[in-house]
RNA sequence: GGCGGGGUAGCUCAGGUGGUUAGAGCACACGGCUCAUAAUCGUGGUGUCGCGGGUUCGAGUCCCGCCCCCGCUACCA
């Protein structure tokens, strides 16, 4: 048994999550945080909502709202989210709450002490009516290459050219069209430099593991040829105050956003801890060098967890070139892994809320299955390449194979069984095709779709449990036992061995369908739980703060991953469906609504 | 521009470290079964493996060049 860390994205509470972005972080995490436990491993999974930074402090204006009512209400929609769809979280949190504020603040101290936040003047731009740092995206004006008037303060969109923002002519905020004032401030930076060395050591060890997926080690080690100083801190007053003297009661001077944001892992875990009483109990996925640690992102986020997480990490332990010890927390695993995915994109374009080319996970789960969407993500997302959502293919993956193929098959047996003895059959004498039925299912099939999932190779994983799954098919098919009539014992003997196939392929397929893993369970006469759901507690601030919804759940009751011997005589009576069959007019409709979307 | 990924049957895609007649699912056709949400089972593929060179006894798989598509490109999150 070994202490896994799932350490799952945060996602930025602007907005509902998208399927997007759950086929990024989401289900991805929960497939394998699931197996985990069910190969008995000690799985810690955290995450919560990413609530700092510019865009939340600019959306709560245009609305008329504090920044912290405006996170407060995606905090919820995103628990929302999450829960809906089964995503088994410890405990998903904010980084509002007092602990993470305390936390990120040690975290920086401790860099700071170690030498490896440089205190720095830059040139910067900011908003002359707030004093607020104007992101380079933040920032248009005409371009000085092709003479574009809307250029984005980094780059042309236009011409494709990278810009400084003061090469822009007539710049103004995007914010509020002032002309950005471009001032002398202090920040403290990062020294990437003087981390670069143990960053390289580290991402070679990791390279020679081979389990990385090949862009994100490849793309990580790149990023190591060009290291510089990076500011962790803006002008702003929405944020983690910094933590030193001339510094703390400043107003608007704070964290940057990202820097906060990745100690989230660490500040969950000790949330977590500090809950079940034992808030020590972190330490064990933290400190312990044999612990394992997974982070699960899309693309867009490998930077922050192949290189600013992990020199952070270093630099409060003090392994940089300056030296230096570790702070109060200890010396801090690395990451073990870091599991990107590509974008999922949809009928063709890429996702956009403010273009309305977006479809929202509360929206699909309105409507249809979890299991469904997870299913498709699964089967079909993007794991080691861009992949396109599409209502059509939703529609047949669904219905050509979770409702045709799995759902079919737990059905057409629990209707045998109903129908002609009542309950779950004892097995008489095995024939050769009832044990290479049992030896695939029950033997076989779990190592070998296990180890997929271990080296996140989840697609395949999915498919080798659906071949299965088309086997028992087979199977039943070719012994029809509803010619069995007049030979009870033969048909008992083939249902049973039909049953306890089923019961293996649940198990192999509960980390992708945790759902209907549960309602299999129990249409073929079981009891009790089999498929732990997480659940959205209420809790108070640990430390007086506002109180918060969070995602938690106990997941005790997971099943070990191995056949578990089905029990003669358990009632079996008239199954209802596992999936709803989908109508193929809702791709038109859901491509209706698209458009509408699109067009207000 | 830099970096990364991709271009394989009508469609969606598999094909770690080169090796027998290049695979799967879907779609389509025909046949079987009738327990099941018209579900299921069987049979059916003459594919320039983007293009051009090269290495090799042998390349979809390695090397070079070229053409397309996609993504990332850090003080946005």
């Amino acid at each position: 048994m070994t202490h896994v860390l799932s350490a799952v994205a945060w996602p930025y509470a602007n907005g509902p999550r998208h399927i997007g972005h759950v086929a990024g972080f989401g289900v991805p995490s929960d497939v394998f945080s699931r197996y985990m436990r069910m190969r008995g491993h000690d799985v810690l999974m955290v995450s919560g909502t990413d609530e700092h930074g510019t865009p939340i402090l600019v959306q709560a204006e245009a609305e008329g709202v504090t920044p912290r009512e405006l996170a407060d209400r995606y905090n919820r929609m995103i628990v929302e989210d999450l829960h809906a769809l089964g995503l088994s979280y410890d405990l998903f949190t904010r980084t509002t709450t007092r602990n993470h504020h305390a936390v990120a603040q040690e975290l920086f101290l401790g860099v700071y002490r170690n030498g490896y936040m440089i205190e720095r003047t830059t040139k910067g731009a900011i908003s002359p009516s707030t004093g607020r740092t104007l992101p380079d995206r933040f920032i248009e004006g005409t371009c000085p290459i092709c003479g574009y008037d809307s250029a984005r303060g980094d780059q042309c969109d236009n011409c494709g050219n990278q810009l400084d923002p003061t090469d822009l002519i007539n710049p103004r905020s995007r914010i509020n069209g002032e002309t950005p004032e471009f001032v002398e401030t202090q920040h403290f930076f990062l020294d990437l430099p003087a981390l670069a060395g143990a960053l390289k050591e580290w991402l070679d060890g990791r390279a020679a593991t081979g389990t990385w997926r090949p862009n994100v080690i490849k793309f990580s080690q790149n990023l190591l040829e060009d290291v510089r100083p990076r500011a962790m801190t803006r002008d702003i007053d929405w944020g983690i105050p910094v933590p030193l003297e001339g510094w703390r009661d400043e107003p608007t001077k704070r964290l940057y956003v990202w820097f906060d944001a990745v100690v989230g892992y660490l500040s969950a875990s000790i949330e977590w801890a500090r809950r079940t009483g034992d808030p020590d109990a972190w330490r064990q996925w933290w400190n312990d060098p044999q612990a394992l640690s997974y982070y699960f992102m899309g693309k867009d986020n490998i930077t922050f967890h192949s290189q600013i997480w992990p020199a952070e990490l270093l630099g409060y332990d003090g392994r940089g070139d300056n030296g230096g010890k570790p702070g109060e927390y200890g010396s801090l695993n690395l990451p073990t892994e870091v599991v990107s995915s590509e974008f999922l994109t949809m009928e063709g374009r890429q996702f956009s809320s403010s273009r309305g080319v977006v479809i929202y996970v509360r929206d699909v789960l309105s409507r249809y299955q979890p299991d469904a969407l997870r299913y498709f993500i699964s089967a079909a997302g993007p794991e080691n390449q861009d992949t396109d959502f599409t209502w059509a293919e939703f529609v047949r993956r669904t219905n050509d194979e979770l409702v045709a193929g799995w759902g079919n098959l737990v059905n057409r047996t629990a209707n045998l069984i109903a129908k002609n003895i009542g309950e779950i059959p004892a097995a008489g004498a095995l024939t050769a095709d009832d044990r290479a039925l049992l030896e695939l299912t029950g033997t076989t099939a779990f190592p070998l779709v296990g180890d997929l999932i271990e080296q996140h190779r989840q697609k395949q994983a999915l498919s080798e449990a659906m071949r299965v799954v088309s086997a028992v098919n087979v199977y039943l098919s070719e012994q029809a036992p509803w010619k069995l009539k007049e030979d009870r014992e033969r048909m008992g003997t083939v249902l049973h061995v039909a049953a306890q196939a089923i019961s293996d392929c649940r198990t192999l397929l509960a980390p992708f369908l945790p759902f209907s893993a549960q309602t299999v369970h129990e249409v073929m006469g079981g009891t009790g739980i089999v498929s732990p759901m997480p659940e959205i507690r209420v809790v108070e601030d640990l430390d007086g703060g506002p109180s918060y919804p969070t995602l938690t759940g106990d997941y005790s009751a997971f099943p070990r991953w191995e056949s578990v011997p089905i029990v003669p005589g358990t009632p079996v009576g008239k199954p209802t469906p596992i999936f709803t069959k989908l109508d193929p007019s809702v791709v038109t409709e859901e491509l209706e609504r698209l458009s509408d979307g699109a067009a207000s």
